[in-house]
DNA sequence: CCTTGACTTCGAGTTAGCTCTAACTCGTAT
DNA sequence: ATACGAGTTAGAGCTAACTCGAAGTCAAGG
């Protein structure tokens, strides 16, 4: 069980973002230790840094929210819950998961676009450095 | 040339954030006509495109210009301008290019791993489903 | 017992990035 | 001529996402 500075050392962010998180329904809150201190465990490590990279792709905390919603019940179903009790929206959930799949396979397709023009526009630097050189001979 | 409001279809964004991006040096000041109406051209069209995706991709404002900053030199002499007036910064332009680059590709490794992720939770859902399906019969 | 340090809540303040209103100026169609 | 639609500026207003300060609680060490 982790405290909110570990959190933050593993996952890059600070206390109060953790705890602006938790009050706007990003994430739910962890278990208490006697005192009231926030104890994190390992799952919820490895959600917080989920999230912080949809974060860096740009998904807003709105969107993040509505996209890992669907993840929950997965891992409920792994961790043995009783899948009746989520089949009457499992074709839903799916829809919801097949969309999401295809919004980053799209941002991923701008980013190579991205990446080779940036290729593109360092070999014209690098030619043009190459012939700076011949001509100094 | 084009108006501002043609400029939005093509682009997605509003005339107050062209205007505003104009307002703060994301964009340069496009050229005028009679009256003093904004006067965009192709060129102006595709740089705009490349900056909302920028955007969409996590980028702010602010690390936009930073990269972009450097493509400009290059359309320069391409375009024939004198390449001498830019050895001094050239170098140092394509570390900047460089980095940009890798930030791309780790950008991309992110996104690779987002993608396997919720392949993995669709296959899940769908082998879930099909289990399903086999007990109905 | 008392200090220290890491936590707690609550609520106010800040920044980035728009978004809109008001008041005005054009060029074109009736 | 005048009304309309699309543009203009300046500046106020708004939302998302933090970010912080104040004041308090608790557990462990000296």
């Amino acid at each position: 069980m982790l405290t909110i500075s570990q959190v933050t050392e593993r996952t890059g962010l600070t206390p109060y973002t953790l705890r602006y998180y938790e009050k706007i329904g990003v994430l739910k809150g962890p278990s208490r230790r006697a005192g009231g201190a926030r104890s994190y465990t390992e799952s919820d490590v490895s959600y917080i840094q989920c999230l912080v990279t949809l974060k860096k792709l740009g998904l807003s905390l709105e969107e993040i929210t509505e996209f890992t919603r669907d993840g929950c019940v997965m891992d409920r179903i792994q961790q043995g819950e009783d899948p009746d009790h989520f089949t009457p929206t499992l074709n839903k959930r799916t829809e919801i998961l097949s969309k999401y799949l295809l919004d980053l396979e799209a941002k991923r397709q701008e980013l190579d676009h991205m990446i080779s023009l940036a290729q593109e526009k360092l070999n014209g630097y690098l030619e043009l450095s190459k012939e700076r050189c011949e001509e100094l001979k």
